[in-house]
DNA sequence: TTCAAAATCACCCGAAAGTGTGAGGGTCAG
DNA sequence: CTGACCCTCACACTTTCGGGTGATTTTGAA
């Protein structure tokens, strides 16, 4: 894709470099400037400034280099209280509300005071529920309890 | 921001230019070409091929500046980042990590180990974290990634 | 070279979370 | 009635978190 325009530049700056020489040469015997070096002395001051133009522009242009491009993720949607591992684990109705607003978040004294109960109750709760959810931690059992389709 | 390099550039094109004509001049007696005009026909032949040389790389490296970066496969397993979210929060990248492990679960030292930092190193990442996405504890944190498409 | 952000780590302290044990009351099947 | 479960709560104890302050080193851009 790019290889094309790459040739296409390169066979107009041969064009552009044989037209300069040609005109170098005429320049050459307008002004009677007869010496045989100046031609390759020209040639090469031309190249020579046009590799510098080229680094120059290289040089100015290399931040310019980073555009990127990105894919997002689609999740499969399959939330609704999943029924067959609320009996699996033997989540009962309590601790799901209390599993529920776990993973919103809060924490136990909030959790306890949205379900008017104290703040022992909850932690009793998140205890049997890490149990049997076979965790350790509320972010582990937010994870988990998302993977069985427990919560959504 | 590249104004600085932009000009030392810009000044070493100009010095390189200046050497070349004194080159030029000292060619110009070893060559024995007194013309008067040379000088200045070198002078022009130079900032023309310098042009040259410029337009060319310019042309170049045109299509290198398309180039895309893409195609992240994505399943129902974790892995994508977005680029957006993270530069609209200013999350870093070792905040990131912390973040994508505390969001499997883990505690503070089981991440720090993974990383081979130490825990108070954990605990001032998390800190930056919670206040770059305005929470106040670590399960808000994962929630508010998962949302933001920080973290699957 | 210089400057700012990032990354690293150390203490300290209070709050929250997690663990173990125990216990009283309600429901419901057997 | 009794045993099994669930919901509730308490208390003590350990661990983990979260927040504050300050410091050093590394790194990348100006």
């Amino acid at each position: 894709m790019t290889s094309v325009s790459k040739y296409r530049h390169f066979l107009t700056y041969g064009l552009s470099m044989a037209l300069f020489l040609i005109v170098l040469r005429w320049l050459e015997l307008r002004f009677l400037i007869i010496h045989n070096a100046f031609a390759i002395y020209a040639g090469g001051l031309a190249l020579l400034f046009t590799g510098l133009g080229i680094w120059l522009a290289l040089k100015l242009t290399k931040p310019k280099t980073v555009i990127v491009e990105k894919a997002v993720l689609v999740d499969s949607a399959h939330f609704l209280a999943n029924e067959e591992a609320l009996k699996e684990t033997g989540i009962s109705q309590r601790e799901l509300e209390v599993l529920q607003l776990m993973t919103t978040g809060k924490s136990n004294q909030e959790i306890a005071d949205q379900l008017f109960v104290s703040l022992n109750t909850v932690k009793t709760h998140l205890k049997n529920l890490f149990e049997k959810l076979d965790v350790g931690r509320r972010t582990q059992a937010v994870g988990k309890a998302r993977k069985l389709g427990i919560v959504a």
